[in-house]
RNA sequence: GUCGCAAUAGCUCAGCUGGAUAGAGCAACGGUCUUCUAAACCGUAGGUCGAGGGUUCGAAUCUCUCUUGCGACACCA
């Protein structure tokens, strides 16, 4: 683990700016305190780094203005192009070759490893993520979980960490008695092997709206479950064959965005794991009857008591999470574990939390909710019963024809157009999924997903497939990872851009928000872009082979960046 | 009713641990393709940062109250 690799080049500076700094002011502040007062100016023409002195005023007794003043004089400036005074501001700037070389050296020699540490230490993380619910549509709170899930695995592998992406399939409950009722009174096989999950879902609904009038289906939807739980070979077989057409879909949909999981231990995987959460519940005493229901009182916690047993000795949602946050301890001794689940949930994970605490669960204190938005439709909630739905097929499906119809106008010639219309496509979803901080609520309007323009993912995408045609065209230059000195002021916002990738990576991680990694690749996209329609990359100068190890340096990150968040980079568009 | 989350430009959102004139993208208007892909670039216009107090040299950012919206509040998941 270099330095380099640690933090970056960017630290490196920070160091010099804090320890110039340090030796200016005689040891009147220490290094974490001169380190913690640097921030970065808002614009360029006021440096790379400014050290704002409004504290000292109190302890020097002086101006802000004077004390920057007086700083200034006593710096050791031989690290910087120059050091200005602003006001009250000490505004560094840093020695754009030298920065520049060091910055393009470590992008080209890591290559895709850039931005790399081990903060994980290997650590084992699962996550809780996608889960849809067997014989129902995938919808786009599907798809939020999903591809959240994913990005955070991708992200904490940069850090590190061994994630175990797991997907607790709604697989198990009552709803199963109803669907075998519906299927046995309406369905048949042919139909249902034609188009399983909208067939099943017909079922489902219907089933919903006839048991208004007749409340006996309800009677015999409980008998099925009844007689699934116990074993009984009709119901276990339909429930087989459910499961199944509904994964081969699902699995279409994964393929599409790419995604894959490491297990896919639905709630059914945990049926027998249940008596011994409930033994272990009374061994501890956490057990106590209300209203004939058996609960934990978690009043320490300041929350209502969570309901482990129905008073018909049924289970409960919470009683299979218990189960299976204790196999996640005892499987993989868990130093995170996360469950990327709806924010409506959120007061649910406290509870459950709470209640493998009160069990002693080792990894108790590392469970993690990761919450994300709600998505509605004209501000209300979605709901399968009642059709409110948005089928996230059908979403992908119109996306990659218009990023057909996109392709047809713009580059006709593009030889696999089908292959990019697909990574384009889905890459403007997914990227406008994680664009935005997790926790916002969507309203979804479809004209708004399926944006190509602006600050989306095919504006990333395409900023890295112009970078790949420049290196096409220029593959017979060399381009070395050393002495790649570039002055060029309109190249220096792309080149710090570059250096700040290591954080942006640490810091994603930190608060398991892909977002941060998008709002990084549309900056560093846009400062390329900029660059780009400014400069003339292949003019044949001293600067040529710098140049190109810029680009490359940016088509390496961009591709990272979109990696990270699950995102294809195509090499032309 | 109680608890939680939110409120920034017409729309969708940034704004890091409080710091230098509040930023972007869409939409609107006006420019830039004989030269590396115009899915791009440049410019114009657009804001009492929901309201009111407090802390501070300094508040969109911290704190309190209120308003509005969304969510959760035991036998669903």
């Amino acid at each position: 683990m270099s330095p380099l690799n640690q933090g970056g080049i960017q630290m490196d500076y920070k160091q010099k700016v804090t320890a110039a700094l340090v030796a200016a002011l005689d040891g009147q502040l220490t290094a974490e305190d001169v380190r913690a007062k640097l921030e970065r100016p808002k614009t360029s023409n006021k440096g790379d780094i400014a050290f704002p002195t409004f504290t000292l005023a109190k302890l020097l007794h002086q101006a802000p203005q004077q004390i920057a003043q007086n700083l200034a004089d006593k710096l050791d400036t031989t690290d910087f192009e120059k050091v200005e005074v602003v006001g009250p501001y000490l505004n560094f700037f840093f020695d754009k070759a030298g920065y520049s070389a060091d910055t393009l050296k470590t992008v080209l020699t890591a290559g895709a490893d850039y931005g790399q540490n081990q903060d994980g230490n290997n650590g084992n993380v699962p996550i809780d993520m996608s889960s849809p619910n067997i014989a129902k549509p995938m919808s786009m709170g599907h798809l939020r979980s999903t591809v959240i899930g994913n990005s955070i695995a991708n992200i904490l592998t940069k850090n590190g960490y061994h994630p175990i992406k797991d997907n607790h399939l709604g697989d198990w409950g009552t709803q199963f008695g109803k669907l075998i009722t519906a299927y046995k009174l309406w369905g048949n096989e042919a139909d249902v092997k034609k188009d399983p999950i909208n067939k099943l879902v017909e079922y489902y609904v219907r089933f919903h709206k006839e048991d208004v009038d007749k409340p006996e289906l309800d009677d015999i939807a409980r008998e099925w479950f009844r007689k699934l739980e116990a074993g009984d070979p009709e119901a276990h077989k339909l429930w087989e064959w459910f499961r199944e057409v509904s994964l081969q879909e699902f699995n279409d949909v994964y393929k599409e965005l790419g995604v894959k999981f490491d297990t896919y231990n639905g709630e059914a995987f945990y049926n027998d794991k249940l008596a011994e959460v409930v033994q272990l519940l009374k061994d501890k005493h956490l057990l106590v009857e209300s209203q004939g229901a058996q609960v934990v009182d978690l009043s320490k916690y300041d929350l209502n008591p969570a309901l482990i047993l129905k008073s018909d000795g049924a289970s409960l949602y919470i009683t299979r999470d218990i189960a299976t946050a204790l196999y996640r301890d005892r499987t993989y001794s868990p130093v995170k574990n996360l469950y990327v689940v709806g924010s409506e949930q959120t007061y649910y994970f406290k509870q459950l939390k709470a209640v493998l605490e009160e069990m002693g669960v080792k990894s108790a204190p590392n469970l993690q909710h990761v919450p994300f938005g709600l998505i509605t439709v004209d501000g209300k909630k979605l709901s399968t019963r009642s059709g409110r739905i948005i089928l996230l097929a059908k979403v992908l499906e119109e996306s990659v024809k218009l990023a057909q119809e996109e392709i047809a106008e713009k580059n006709p010639t593009l030889a696999n157009k089908d292959e990019v219309a697909k990574q384009v496509g889905v890459g403007a979803i997914v990227f406008g999924d994680l664009k935005n901080e997790r926790t916002n609520n969507i309203d979804f309007v479809l004209a708004d997903q399926l944006k190509f323009e602006g600050e989306t993912g095919p504006y990333v995408q395409y900023a890295h497939a112009r970078a790949e045609s420049i290196l096409r065209k220029a593959a017979h230059v060399d381009v070395t990872a050393d002495a790649n000195q570039l002055t060029d002021p309109l190249a220096w916002d792309t080149i710090k851009a570059l250096a700040d990738f290591p954080q942006i990576v640490k810091m994603a991680c930190d608060e398991l928000e892909p977002s941060v990694i998008a709002k990084y690749a549309i900056r560093l996209a846009k400062t390329f872009n900029k660059y780009y329609a400014h400069a003339k990359i292949l003019t044949d100068d001293a600067e040529l082979s710098a140049r190109l190890a810029l680009v490359k340096a940016v088509s390496t990150v961009l591709k990272e960046a979109l990696r990270l968040l699950g995102v294809q980079a195509p090499d032309e568009m």
